[in-house]
DNA sequence: TTGTAGGCGTTATCAT
DNA sequence: ATGATAACGCCTACAA
């Protein structure tokens, strides 16, 4: 193995010299900083990263913590965690996966033992038990996820009352009057799902402005469930010209149950999902979708998490941060101007 | 932060006890362990990963490269992700999250900088770039993914061509004679993609074992591409009454396409498809499957890594393995005996 | 069964 | 602008 002690003879310096060139934390004579860098580059040298660790005391790697079960969108989750590697490895940073099947202990340990300087965490529930922990322990954190109360923390997510807004909007620009929402189960609106409950209420008071009429069902996504709420909402509200819809299983089913009940879309009714771009991409016609920036997530966390860092080690309290953002509507062959 | 000297004074025993304790690497009287371990928890002591690193010279971290695309199912390749974490966690190891955006650079910088003691490749191509660099700098790796030239290396893979056989033996038991197979686009096979080539020569192979007439149809998973692939298949044999599907993309299309032209699933025509059984289940009807255990592959590859690992420590050679995964076919309501 | 002590490779504090 | 050197916390021969 190369060490740093090897460069430094090679290169006629002392190993403090050769520290500083790869740290720049003082000025090197350009001379001085050319025959380190061939040296290190001759001799194949590579700092060890546990005595880096250990001596700096910051282990550059952070920890991204991936719930084992998820209602987020599976494809989105890693999408996330690739944007939170990639913007980690902008600033030095490898990152550590961890799985929540150790409980909140994972986190505990990888901090505790100076394998990780912070921690992500994605898909944070209102009440997410890990919170308390991470504020125990003093650990720098950054929050895919609005929890209820956010103090001492900083944390990232997509600001869904906007998005419901959004859809809104898009239907009642179109003149749309009578409007469906189908959501997700009603157990996930009963233990308050942050996304759920958001989207909706966004969605309900822009709609009251726009004078619109809407119904919400939930459905669980089932075929079956599917056509329940489908049912019942041509049921109690037979003049409804559009559906939104923020349960990607239940877009295929209802595009089926639209289709053989004799309506087209977009003409006789308009259907607006809540979706990553690219699955609303899929469908014949494609899709309008509201979709919020998955990648963004992972970098703003990121940018977070070093800020922390950051400040932790010079001694200072960080500032919590809190960062909605924004969604965009995607126009697809879905939505088109309400029949009259 | 606690040391082990702080816990060796705590339990009156010296700084190696401690450290026998946890390693296990010499026998300690039950009494002094019981003192140890409980100042462990008293002082809540957690070894300094970089400290260990650095005199273990092993960092109990292993890095996973996942791919930033790649033509494997998004939701697999989490699903493996967390696979290996949760198996490498049982062997006292942590995991690294390498995206391929570095190159191959990526991998040996984490071995190089001892980071990780080890690599585990996903979406293993061919005749993947990153294995001749592997070999060349002697870094312990387990692939999953079967290259082309696999000496040297532990691999581990689905067994595409069971699959393929599989699918040909079902569809022959019901009393099929006329098979669609719709595969992946003509891109895939070009570039030899090795799961679309050892499906297709497992599948071909079975097929002429079993007297079964079949045509093989590139797809690119449009509901255009489909349906011009749907089109020409009954142009060529009307008389196909069964689709083996191997593109996920094309199930939802060629579903539509059957059920506009006035075919039942299964009486009139049976689908079987090559997926996770996860997606198949989706449908309605529930497909039937041919699935290979994602979460396995992790498990697999893991073990393999550490076999290299304590090999390579002692300064043995580690043996080279090559496992190949067996599939499993999971009854849908999409098949069912050839019509008369 | 347990203790002692040297060394792992870097960083950062003093010097110069 | 550069050097010397004491930590950093743990592991593991070597002793006892």
């Amino acid at each position: 193995m190369v060490t740093i002690a090897d460069v430094a003879r090679h290169a006629g310096v002392s190993t403090s010299t050769v520290s500083y060139v790869f740290s720049g934390k003082r000025t090197i004579s350009a001379a001085t900083r050319r025959r380190v860098e061939s040296s290190v580059i001759e001799l194949g040298y590579h700092p060890n990263a546990g005595a880096r660790a250990l001596a700096g005391r910051r282990s550059h790697v952070l920890a991204l913590v991936v719930p084992l079960r998820s209602d987020v969108y599976v494809p989105v989750m890693l999408e996330i965690a690739i944007s939170v590697t990639v913007e980690a490895r902008r600033h030095g940073y490898d990152t550590l996966l961890i799985t929540n099947d150790e409980g909140p202990g994972g986190v505990r340990r990888v901090a505790a033992s100076g394998l990780a300087d912070g921690v992500i965490l994605m898909d944070v529930q209102l009440d997410d038990e890990r919170i308390p922990l991470i504020r125990g322990q003093r650990t720098q954190a950054a929050l895919i996820g609005l929890p209820d109360d956010p103090s001492g923390l900083s944390c990232v997510d997509h600001d869904f009352a906007t998005a419901g807004a959004l859809c809104a909007d898009h239907l009642a620009d179109l003149g749309h009057r009578e409007i469906a929402f189908i959501g997700y189960g009603p157990g996930t609106y009963r233990r308050h799902a942050a996304y759920a409950e958001r989207t909706l209420a966004g969605f309900r008071e822009r709609a009251a402005q726009r004078g619109l009429r809407f119904l919400h069902r939930p459905c669980e996504g089932t075929y079956e469930s599917t056509a329940g709420a489908f049912t019942r909402i041509l049921g109690d509200r037979p003049g409804t010209t559009a559906f939104v819809v923020q349960n990607e299983a239940a877009i295929g089913p209802l595009l089926s149950l639209l289709r053989s009940s004799g309506r087209t879309v977009p003409e006789d009714t308009s259907v607006l999902v809540l979706c990553p771009a690219h699955v609303a991409e899929q469908y014949v016609p494609t899709l309008t979708a509201v979709t919020g920036p998955a990648r963004e997530l992972g970098q703003v966390a990121v940018e977070q998490l070093m800020r922390r860092i950051t400040a932790a080690e010079r001694g200072e309290q960080a500032p919590d941060e809190r960062v909605l953002l924004t969604p965009t509507l995607a126009l697809g062959q879905s939505t088109g101007p309400a029949p009259r």
